[in-house]
DNA sequence: TACCTGTCAACAATTATTGTTGACAGGTAG
DNA sequence: CTACCTGTCAACAATAATTGTTGACAGGTA
């Protein structure tokens, strides 16, 4: 990410640096405020909307992914191999899940006049941890 | 719906006949906003809140489905039959398709615990409209 | 008739996100 | 070395979607 700011001209500065930090290998899918709550835990004032400038950023570069989860926030993803997602209704919880979508095709019909660009498969259902509170 | 809300003992109010008339037969895939928008052209003073109330509870019976296609509001889907999405990543626009997503599964080891409930499969592209006006 | 519950509009609040502004820092040209 | 210029970020304000609260009212029930 550190290479791919410098080669768009814009300077890695601290704040940029911490929110890479906080998403690299980070497969929790956060949504900007949790980025945002864990960013001030070492950068006390760092603002909200930098968190956001930054993850606006890096989906401008194709460096993350952004999911539409249905819990009302937006979740950044730094996995952009590609994969599909699994929700947890209860918690929102979201893990990553490699399925063959290729067989999800559709007729010229059912296309009516569109350009498809991509297909996302999202299972719903509940994880183990709401399942055992559920008790 | 007007047979579910007596069934439930929920009173059938002319305001709640007004909105299951606009989603009757609607597969716009209308937001809470258009809903409103429709409703007021022909009962002015209706709340925004009562509609969102009305669509809630339509939801609650299972006379509707809501969606989220990332256009930043719920879509309101009368439509509860088996089918999937495309959405226009440029307008917002809505079709329905019908594709079997039964081979849509997952292995013990993917589903990491959770139990599934649904499997929601998005097609996202530009419809025909935008792809014209974009020459 | 008195009551009780459900309903809905007006108003306010909340959440997620974006826009605006001003000060400041680092690099560059002279 | 200095003036400048651009990019940056925090504080503040604004917006959009949605939900909570309240009070009045209407229809059914005892």
């Amino acid at each position: 990410m550190v290479d791919r700011f410098r080669a768009e001209g814009l300077k890695v500065t601290p704040q940029r640096e911490l929110v890479f930090r906080l998403l690299h290998g980070n497969f929790a899918h956060p949504s900007a405020d949790s980025v945002f709550a864990a960013a001030r835990k070492t950068m006390p004032m760092i603002s909200l909307k930098t968190v956001y400038q930054v993850l606006h950023d890096l989906r401008e570069l194709g460096e993350i992914q952004t999911i539409e989860v249905g819990t009302g926030s937006l979740r950044f993803d730094p996995n952009i191999t590609d994969h599909h997602h699994l929700v947890c209704s209860v918690c929102g919880r979201v893990a990553d899940v490699h399925v063959d979508a290729s067989a999800m095709t559709l007729s010229r019909s059912q296309r009516s006049g569109f350009e498809i660009d991509a297909v996302e498969v999202t299972f719903r259902g509940t994880c183990a941890t709401c399942r055992t509170e559920r008790l």
